[in-house]
DNA sequence: GTCTATATGCGGATAGAC
DNA sequence: GTCTATCCGCATATAGAC
C-alpha cells in the first residue's frame, strides 16, 4: 500500500516556475496584507515570503531590501486607489458623486492590507525615503480631488478626514468589538455611511501568517 | 594651581539620583517623542534611553519591557487627551465648542510625540495588548465626546475624522513641504482651521536622537 | 536608583547550488 | 527563477556591581 500514487515519486515538490511579473505581483499582494497588519517596521520579509509560498531570500532578491519592497506597495496601493476613482469619475450614475467615491475607498478594503499599507507609510514621514513617497501619493490623492473630481479645499478636507478615520478603524480594528459593544457598533455606522459591512468582514489577521510569528 | 576646585575631587560624575516618580515620568516624555518618530516597532529602548538620559538598561528595568512602556505612553497620552478636552468643556466661552475642542485638540501637539503615538499605537490593531488599549482609549474619547460634549454621533465623527487627518498630516510631516509646494500649503491650511502654525513647528526630528541611529 | 557588561535571539542580506 | 545555508548586526532583556 506504498505505491498507491506514482506521483509520489517525483522530485521534492518544489515551486513551479513563474513568469516574473506574475510572481512579483502575487509577492507584492502578500507583501501589502502583511505590512498591513504589522506595519513597515514590524512585518518581516520571512512573513511576506510564507504568505507569497516563496522563500525569504528570493524576496529580499527580488525587490533589493525591504524598504524598497514597501515602496513598491505603497505605489501599487496608490495607483489601485486612483485608478478606482478616476473610473468611478468616468463612470455615469445618478448618486452624488461624494457618495460615490465614498464607496470606491470603501470598496478598496476588499484587497486587504490596501488602506492600512498606506497609513502605515503615512505615519512614517520620518524615514527619507518612505515619507518622500508618502507626501508624494498623499498630495497626488488630494490634487486629483481638487481638479479632477472638482472639490474645494474644504470638501476634499471633509473626504480626506473621513478616510482617515477609516483607516483608523480598520486598523485599530473596532469591528471586533461590534458585537459585543454596542457604542464601538454606533462608532463604526458613523464611521462608514454605508458599506459597513466591509469594514466588518476585514477584523481578523489571515490564519496561514499570523500564528508563525 | 590644581587644586582649584575641590568639587572636582568627587567621584565620576553619575546621574543625579531622582524620585522614581519623576524619572518615571521624564522617561514616559521622552519616548513619547521617540515612539512618535519611529513607531512601536521602529523606535528602540537605547533611543528612548538616550533622550531621556539615562541607561538603556534602566528604561527596560523601570517598565520590564518595551511594550509595557509603549503601554503606559499611550495611557498617558490618552490622560492627557482627555483631561485637556474636559477642562476645555468646564470653560465658559463664547466660542463654540467644536472650535475650542478642535484648538484643544491642536494645542496638543506642543507635546511632541503626543498625538503621533497615539496614532501608531491606532494602526497595530492585530497586537493584542496594545490593540485592546487603543481601542479601549478611542471609544473612551467617542464616548467623552458623546456624553459628556453633548455632540451627536454624525458630529463626533466628524470630529474624530478631523483629528485623524491632522495626525496623518503630522506623521507623513506634510508641513515639510509648506513653503515649496502650494498644494501642500493649502491641503494643511484646511486640515488645520485654525492654529496652523503649530502644524508647521513640529516638522524635525531632537537633533539629540535622530542621527545617533 | 542607576550603571556596565553581556547573553541571546531574530531579521535582513549575501553566496552559491540547482 | 528559486532554493538552502549562513553571516552579521542589532535590540531586548538579564546579571550583577556600585
Amino acid at each position: 500500500m506504498s505505491t498507491v500514487t506514482d506521483s509520489a515519486a517525483q522530485p521534492p515538490a518544489k515551486l513551479a516556475r513563474m513568469r516574473s511579473e506574475d510572481r512579483r505581483e502575487s509577492i507584492l499582494a502578500a507583501a501589502t496584507e502583511v505590512f498591513g497588519d504589522y506595519g513597515y517596521v514590524g512585518a518581516t520579509t520571512a512573513q511576506v515570503a510564507r504568505a507569497a509560498g516563496v522563500s525569504q531570500p528570493y524576496v529580499v532578491r527580488m525587490f533589493g531590501t525591504k524598504e524598497k519592497l514597501f515602496l513598491e506597495v505603497l505605489l501599487r496601493a496608490l495607483g489601485l486607489l486612483l485608478t478606482s476613482f478616476r473610473a468611478t469619475l468616468a463612470e455615469e450614475s445618478d448618486e452624488p458623486l461624494s457618495r460615490r467615491l465614498g464607496l470606491a475607498y470603501v470598496d478598496l478594503l476588499q484587497d486587504r492590507g490596501l488602506l492600512l499599507s498606506l497609513m502605515h507609510g503615512f505615519v512614517l514621514g520620518s524615514d527619507p525615503a518612505i515619507g518622500e513617497t508618502a507626501r508624494c501619493g498623499f498630495l497626488e490623492v488630494y490634487t486629483f480631488l481638487r481638479e479632477e473630481a472638482g472639490y474645494s479645499a474644504d470638501e476634499s478636507q471633509a473626504f480626506l478626514a473621513s478616510g482617515m478615520l477609516v483607516n483608523t478603524m480598520i486598523g485599530i480594528r473596532m469591528s471586533d468589538e461590534y458585537d459585543s459593544n454596542p457604542v464601538a457598533a454606533e462608532l463604526l455606522t458613523a464611521a462608514f455611511p454605508e458599506r459597513l459591512e466591509l469594514a466588518l468582514g476585514s477584523g481578523a489577521v489571515d490564519a496561514s501568517t499570523a500564528p508563525q510569528k
